[in-house]
DNA sequence: TTACGTGCAAATAATTTGCAGTCCC
DNA sequence: GGGACTGCAAATTATTTGCACGTAA
């Protein structure tokens, strides 16, 4: 019943949040589970919401949203803005890319291997490029 | 003293609005001079609502909102979605991507002839992709 | 005239923040 | 015990909407 988290070793929340000096409070092991149990999850502050009151675990909305920056803050998420509204937070935190479902806003990594800038643009004078995001927008087949 | 709109034909904003089937009202003419008086620009509600202003141009902010979902919805404009909050608007419609520079909240289009994108990634089953934006994202140099 | 537009203010939605009470170390 | 953490509610920010009044056709 052991499933080998994909990605990022998580045999130890509570270590991992000493590392990046967090107390270990109920909450936020809690979170920990939920978001690097099990392989790469794409999720926005909502979600996450929905899924620690479905696992019974006692928490607001705005500890979530603590709990999430602090954790990319940390380096253990990734945010990604994709539409208006709603931020998810990533739990791949290599550089790749995303497939997103606007109508059922739902976001996807992008296999690393599926290379797809092929010649990065020149910035402006003065500039540097800090990062390419590319966000690829599907739609379901009509058929 | 006339400037030739680069990118697109505004000898008329008048007959454009009438093409659309918008009435031409005092607030949507002076936004559309504003906004396709002179080369392309990508401006968020706020910046062309303080356009307006200092044109002084009486209008609201609702009206600002409602004239540029409008415009979209005619394809004159074409909304971009950057950074989380702030959505910005951009003249020009035709298929490019976008520079922008987090901390002075600006976009720029990036040149049509800057080719990006590669290969296209294969969408997951079922899906088919409907349009691929991708985001430089910029930073001042240091030095 | 009269349906379409506009402006204001109130309503939303997502997220942040202040602060009193709680809980790890 | 004491500072870090949590939860609630109130505050913010960007945007939308309802509705009385104004105005283009």
């Amino acid at each position: 019943m052991h499933s080998v988290p994909s990605g990022y070793p998580w045999r130890d929340v509570r270590t991992k949040l000493r590392e990046i000096g967090l107390r270990s409070t109920r909450q936020r092991l809690a979170l920990g589970f939920l978001l690097f149990g099990k392989g790469d999850r794409q999720v926005t502050a909502e979600m996450l919401y929905e899924a620690a009151v479905k696992a019974k675990v006692p928490i607001s909305l705005a500890t979530i949203y603590n709990t999430l920056h602090q954790f990319t803050d940390a380096g253990l998420l990734r945010q990604v803005t994709v539409d208006g509204s709603k931020t998810f937070f990533d739990t791949n935190v290599s550089p790749h890319h995303h497939f997103f479902v606007a109508n059922e806003n739902d976001l996807l990594d992008i296999p690393h291997s599926e290379v797809i800038v092929g010649k990065a643009p020149v910035p402006p004078e003065g500039y540097e490029i800090e990062r390419i995001d590319v966000v690829v927008r599907l739609r379901r087949k009509s058929r």
